[in-house]
DNA sequence: GACTGTGAAGCCATTCACAGCT
DNA sequence: AGCTGTGAATGGCTTCACAGTC
């Protein structure tokens, strides 16, 4: 199977399988099936079986794949087999939560510079990383290589700070803010909109009912 | 156009639009072409159109539509035209981040509730609302008749908070545990997973470069 | 017998393109 | 002339179903 454009969406459900797959290790399963990992987060087993098609054979007829084995691929596809550094921007209540919430730097991700606009910020700490102001963007990108940047500011400010962080080089941003970026055709951005999320409940609460 | 099953996406888009439509008003734009929404929300001017097509007429040919008008309809599509009380179970790095998130008030959802399993938490301050202890879970969701409910505990822990959600009456559920939830059809149910979201960006800066 | 890998079919969302209004 | 509303065409993701393998 020759496929040069990967769905987004399987992308993302390689995610969830590679942590169901963490989760089964844990518990000391050493192989599984298709079938076991599609009930196990909720998708169909030949969803599975495609979605992994898409990156090789990675299991064996009438027996299923070996938890450990299949977990390697999928972390080396996800690009996790590698920490990243990761900067972020906007140290307010969203900011800092994130910051310190430990889910990411579980999975390779380090945040290794917190900025932001605000004077009477900067000096505070965050876990052990002091913010620091928008100025020195672009030596803390150089300094630690930083691929990834995380917007957590308020919308007025997001393409501006978005600007900054695409002409220091960074390479991808995951965008909180509740404003629709505009970045140049090669950097990666996605949106997490928490606002949208709870809207799309209230929508289905109130609409048909 | 009769359409009984709505997509997602859709539903999403009209957040985003409703989000831009508020931007508009703010600065004093009355009129705006589906052209004009699909440029501020990236998305074609088609799509506009048909998305809102779900609904109604909310336009007049050779004009566009009236922001103030169609920002109504959008509200009151998305069950926004109500507020909504919200119960949090977690307050943890995460929950209490998001507690303090001005943007979910912004539009309407209200957390009243605040729970957490862990003795040293129960009493804290979250904004003006204190934290309290899981026991009382089904009084605080009849006292202000709750419908939403946030989950933010560790993976271990978030199946079975759901269910407690569910068993009290919760009608929709929006988890942020990185873990895949079971819930009885009937169930609003939406995943919000930080952590994917850094894995996609990892993903397509290790994939094909 | 069990389970993977995959072409084909089915389904759903997006885009096209134009008729219909103003 | 300009822009909406929408059937038809397209494109892409998911499911089906079965050949291939252990």
């Amino acid at each position: 199977m020759k496929v040069y454009k990967i769905p987004e969406a399987t992308v993302m459900r390689l995610s969830i399988y590679s942590r169901h797959l963490q989760h089964l290790r844990v518990e000391g399963v050493e192989t599984v099936s298709s079938e076991e990992i599609a009930n196990g987060v909720g998708v169909s087993s030949a969803q599975v079986r495609k979605d992994l098609a898409y990156f090789g054979e990675f299991g064996t007829r009438g027996v299923g794949y070996k938890v450990e084995e299949l977990l390697g691929h999928l972390m080396k596809i996800l690009g996790l087999d590698q920490k990243w550094n990761v900067i972020m921007i906007g140290a307010g209540k969203l900011g800092s939560a994130l910051a310190l919430y430990e889910g990411f730097r579980e999975r390779g991700f380090v945040i290794c510079a917190i900025l932001d606009a605000d004077e009477k910020k900067v000096g505070e700490k965050l876990t052990d990383v002091i913010i620091e102001p928008l100025g020195v963007l672009d030596a803390r990108v150089k300094e630690h290589s930083i691929n990834i940047g995380i917007v957590t500011v308020p919308a007025v400010a997001a393409q501006e700070v978005t600007d900054r962080l695409v002409a220091s080089g960074v390479k991808a941003i995951l965008n909180f803010s509740p404003r629709v970026l505009k970045v140049p055709s090669g950097i990666v951005l996605r949106n997490v909109d928490l606002s949208v999320n709870l809207e799309v409940l209230s929508f289905n609460l109130s609409f048909n009912r």
